[in-house]
RNA sequence: GUGGAUGUAGCUCAGUUGGUUAGAGCAUCAGAUUGUGGUUCUGAGGGUCGCCGGUUCGAGCCCGGUCUUCCACCCCA
């Protein structure tokens, strides 16, 4: 038989043991940051209905779902030729709905609106809730970038409240405070970018609006030119000038601590434009209990929150609060955490006036952040703490209770299975990094000791079998 | 989805205008060392030069296609 040289699907990967020793050291650090807000875990398939996920994350989101084939016989529905023809003719996504029912999920968030819908009469609100599961996007590779990877959501659904936004501040704060990650939290509100749209009155080009603010931080004043090749007036690009340098105004009073009076700025150019002013009173707002909750804190303990008016990221469904999270050393450039409130994602699957927020971690990022600057504890590599070596089956023998004491005492330890040359059993304890070994021969079993040794320092003693514990403990 | 770069041993990379049997370092394995790893010395194994086709007496090298990885756009964790 011809051997096949094997291989895996672009944009995925394969964890190794160190690997995943450090992936769930960011997933046990983010759980256990959920579990003290009061989070309860939920798991949802890796497969949705197709239709549950089409049409809410936008075109561009559309277009990047990963699609399953229907089993077995995918063209049964079609009695001939002449029907497939027709069903390609009538448009490419009617085909491809046709021949595929199933998707793999794009995110949590949708997936989550769905389980609450479906369940709503079981959940007690405000729903809080944390996810920890794989998505996949049909994306092109790039650094950072994965067609699989692991998303860590935390939602609060069915409270408006704008203390959930404050606490999720607060998460992402801790979360990478304990990863020892330094950060920029940047915050803006789909408000006041719809407040903008209608302040140069193009309420209907939303969408090109928003996509020109965000591009500004990346090509700054060429977005008003792309804007004018799109066909925008002079006298709205003009007033989108006049928006953006008072946005970059009040970032700068932001930093140097006089965020309330830039706020007060903002509601008076958004006086006649009322969702503009409730998006500002809403940011004004968690700034406002934020102080109250770092109230006499030194400032290093804050956490670092920007008002970004340029922030425009974040998938379709957010309609308040959204965040977007940067390391700010290491090399990668794009979001490690992002989230936002959404209004009416449960609206859609028949459960209406339902508002939630969320956030989310992206692990794999968290994880090329972490190796770069090589943040991971030095507990986080070692995984077995003694290691018994020997000489023969007798000493094996000898050592199976001893083993077996030492792993009751909640100590990680092992007998190498073989009894080979002890250069060999040496080898594989450095290899694996093991801390301490017990070499077991003849002489220790006579004496009902073990030979403990330091692999670090390199010293060894005799010690007997009720002391081996405390030793190593 | 658009544009660009890349691919040689497990890893990092040499490889001349196309010319015998494709190399190095690291890693692996064995020995030096029958009770001692991380240092040292000796030796060994390991390759369809990403894959398919073409040009040529002859291709790792030239041409076409394809896949992978990376970069920019788009979008996003």
């Amino acid at each position: 038989m011809a051997t096949q040289k094997p291989s895996i699907p672009k944009g995925t990967r394969d964890f190794s043991p160190q690997e995943m020793v450090r992936r769930n050291y960011i997933f046990d650090t983010i759980r256990s940051v959920y579990k003290k807000y009061g989070y309860l875990p939920i798991e949802t398939p890796a497969m949705e209905n197709t239709e549950t996920l089409m049409g809410k994350y936008g075109e561009e989101g559309d277009r990047l779902i990963f699609r399953i084939l229907n089993s077995a016989n995918y063209l049964s529905d079609f009695k001939n030729d002449e029907e497939i023809i027709a069903a390609k003719n009538a448009g490419f996504g009617a085909f491809t709905n046709k021949i595929s029912e199933k998707a793999l999920r794009y995110d949590l968030t949708v997936p989550f609106a769905r389980y609450v819908v479906m369940n709503q009469n079981e959940i007690t609100f405000p729903f809080k809730r944390y996810q920890i599961q794989p998505v996949w996007r049909a994306d092109r590779p790039q650094k950072g970038r994965y067609r699989e990877f692991y998303q860590c959501d935390a939602d609060v659904i069915g409270s408006n409240s704008l203390l959930n936004e404050v606490e999720l501040v607060q998460i992402i704060d801790e979360v990478f405070a304990v990863l020892k990650v330094s950060v920029e939290i940047k915050i803006n509100n789909r408000k006041i970018l719809a407040g903008i749209a209608e302040y140069v009155n193009e309420k209907d080009r939303f969408m090109d609006i928003v996509i020109a603010i965000d591009k500004y931080e990346k090509i700054g004043d060429k977005i008003y030119s792309e804007l004018k090749e799109k066909g925008f007036s002079d006298e709205v690009v003009s007033k989108l000038q006049k928006f953006m340098s008072l946005a970059v105004e009040v970032q700068e009073l932001y930093k140097e601590g006089k965020g309330k009076s830039a706020l007060i700025k903002l509601m008076d150019v958004f006086e006649s434009v009322p969702i503009g002013k409730k998006g500002v009173e809403e940011i004004y707002q968690i700034f406002s209990y934020l102080s109250q909750i770092y109230i006499d804190k030194d400032p290093k303990e804050i956490p670092n929150l920007i008002l970004d008016m340029s922030l425009a990221r974040g998938l379709n469904y957010y309609t308040g609060a959204i965040f977007e999270v940067k390391a700010l050393a290491g090399s990668l450039k794009s979001s490690i955490c992002g989230g936002g409130r959404y209004d009416d994602l449960t609206g859609i699957f028949g459960l209406p006036n339902l508002s939630g927020v969320g956030i989310s971690f992206g692990a794999d990022r968290i994880y090329d952040v972490l190796n770069e600057l090589n943040l991971y504890p030095e507990e986080v590599s070692a995984s077995t703490k003694l290691l018994f070596v020997t000489f023969s089956e007798a000493d094996q023998e000898y050592c199976l209770s001893i083993l077996q004491q030492v792993r009751k005492a909640g100590i990680a330890a092992e007998l190498y299975p073989d009894a080979v040359k002890m250069q060999k059993q040496m080898k594989y304890a450095d290899a694996k990094g093991i801390p301490f070994v017990a070499i077991v021969g003849e002489n220790e079993r006579k004496e009902n000791v073990v030979m403990l040794k330091n692999m670090k320092t390199g010293e060894q003693e005799k010690v007997a079998i009720t002391g081996l514990i405390e030793k190593i403990a």
